[in-house]
DNA sequence: GTCAAGCGGTAATACGTATTACCATGGGCT
DNA sequence: AGCCCATGGTAATACGTATTACCGCTTGAC
């Protein structure tokens, strides 16, 4: 019984030169078809009829040893990528990073191998930082830590975050949606539908997302010169009571899940969905997130909400980072963009009632 | 205006070895702990101290260059992870792998970088296989390249299959679905119902995954005494004709595709589904592949089917490389692994009816 | 006959890391 | 004093490729 080979090494230009009797050199010539070197017909021949013959293949470690750039680019989610559950957060996201970096020629690294403390994943691990094995790095995840992200923005390593991110360190870059505008736009809707008590209902947590909701609600107010009205969690009921107390004809809602509750307890109180009460949602966000919300929702209710460019943000996040790879930025400027997200006219909005309720 | 720091250099453990006053072997030689190597602890020191300021990160070209693993598991799929549509075909294995992965800390290397042909992947492209850049590799995707396929078993790269691949060049690993057995499962099944004429309805392509289901049906059958129907696509109608014409009462069908159009042509000439014809699908399968069939399927079709364990097959793929690279394996031996699908009951399956039909 | 120029090829080097062989120093022992 | 050995570090090298500087040879011009 013949005993199998051991793992086969790989041809090298070295051992092609010697079977074509030529220097390593001249291999990579002919391989490279450089332009102004001259290499006579008769040569190039016996070199070509070598490679055949071995069967030589490039060895990309080498090229990009020399080439100093290993075209990776890293991602790195706070959480899993790929959920058990059916809940696809990331999906899009990622969709749109795969899509442009098969496009710029750069392969992918996901993050998975780090540390994780209580079901969270780290950057830092004892101290180093495993992301520098990528060129530069695409950041996502709801759960950010801020010393983490300080220490990175620190460090000068090349990154863009997906969803805009603030840091005492410096200036940070970043693709977000722009959800203040989004949440304004909402707003106005409701107004132009005759809706003069327009609540917000969200995150208690201070969060830039969160914030920003805030912010385009605020805005909006202003414009029309109302009293805000903003709740930030606690239990469902007592924000379903608050909003009966108010007379709120409209809600302006962060999450789904929250939506959902608030139109349970709605229908359960004998208002109806939206006749009595509308609902906008502020965007479908991160539906694995836990909260003192139920998470079971109707997965076919038609929200009237605003979509994030989920696809087009890790897109462009490529391109963004790719071009600080390539020095193609001024250096030490950050690059912030906020994407425009799109209004969703859903079946939870419609004319404020006639009468105000009691 | 001062000028900031042009594009961030790699840090090389020379330049670590410069600031701590010492080799760039020294550097190495902390950095791996290597046992039988004495270095003073004040030495030591330094260099810890050097490296936390530089923030240096191993650079895993020159790493693996030189020969050594870089904790990294390539994942190649022939198609994009995260298509657009919402047909979500790799998911489930990547979730398992991810999660494997992460448990047994290694990172997840995407192949997105170039070579396309025709809108599909190619593992070699210019002759140079881009994959070494990982450890190790798990391929996936149903629409195999032979040749690349043959290639890489020459190659001795470690790599593992996701489905069972055959390959002329050598035996090959992967971790697969038991198609057959449970096909002739769903076929015990439909016996049990009364069922005695069940044919098989597939398509015409002999890959491994078909070949199993139809080798596990032809065994059912001649364990029964029937003799085997099997109907390779063709167009929907004129399958439909036989198995009317051969007062077939159940069908074993490839695809959800398949199915749901033969059932549309059932109902559409008066057959109830499952009453007079009762369908059970073979396992879910690429609802990404185009074919001969119609696409459109209702979405909440409860078919009678079996389940394939995707999630556990990703997971098995990465014990299975990571037993490899660990060299706790015989080498030049495969790992070839076959899991059970469990069945699913649905809708779609009956008794046999009473009367053969006309 | 000398020089320049063109041609065809090679030696050398850099890239970043891991590892081996080796060297300098100093202390303990005979 | 002479020797050995333990200690702590460095120089050198290999890995595979791309590129530049350079070298030897031929030929043509003067």
């Amino acid at each position: 019984m013949r005993h199998v080979t051991q793992r086969r090494k790989r041809v090298t230009q070295a051992e092609v030169a010697r079977l074509a009797g030529v220097s390593q050199a001249m291999v990579s010539l002919v391989l490279n078809d450089s332009e102004g070197v001259r290499v006579a017909p008769e040569t190039r021949q016996r070199v070509v009829e070598a490679l055949r013959q071995t069967g030589y293949t490039v060895d990309i470690m080498g090229r990009r040893l020399r080439g100093k750039s290993n075209q990776i680019i890293g991602v790195f989610t706070y959480e899993a990528v790929f959920p058990s559950g059916s809940a696809d957060f990331y999906g899009p996201f990622l969709g749109g990073i795969e899509e442009e970096s098969e496009a710029q020629g750069f392969d992918l690294l996901l993050f998975t191998s780090p540390g994780r403390r209580q079901g969270r994943r780290k950057v830092y691990e004892e101290g180093s930082n495993r992301l520098g094995i990528a060129d530069g790095c695409i950041l996502l995840g709801r759960h950010t830590d801020r010393a983490e992200l300080d220490r990175l923005v620190d460090e000068r390593f090349p990154f863009v975050f997906i969803g805009r991110r603030e840091s005492s360190a410096g200036p940070v870059s970043y693709v977000g949606g722009d959800y203040a505008a989004a949440t304004a736009a909402l707003y106005e809707r409701l107004w132009s539908l005759g809706h003069r008590r327009v609540a917000l209902v969200g995150y208690h947590e201070e969060s830039e997302s969160t914030a920003d909701r805030r912010s385009g609600y605020l805005r909006a107010c202003r414009r029309h010169r109302k009293t805000p009205l903003a709740l930030t969690d606690g239990d469902p009921p007592a924000v379903f009571e608050r909003l009966r107390a108010d007379e709120v004809t409209a809600a302006l809602v962060e999450t789904t899940e929250m939506a959902a509750a608030l139109r349970a307890l709605a229908t359960g109180s004998g208002l109806r969905v939206p006749e009595d009460l509308s609902i906008g949602v502020l965007g479908d966000t991160d539906p694995t997130q836990t909260s003192a919300w139920p998470l079971r929702t109707a997965p076919e209710a038609d929200w009237t909400t605003f979509r994030i460019p989920r696809r087009e943000m890790g897109a462009r996040a490529v391109r963004i980072l790719v071009a600080m790879l390539r020095g193609e930025m001024e250096p030490g400027r950050r690059t912030q963009v906020l994407l425009p997200c799109e209004l969703v006219d859903g079946a939870t909005v419609t004319d404020a009632p006639r009468a105000p309720r009691r």
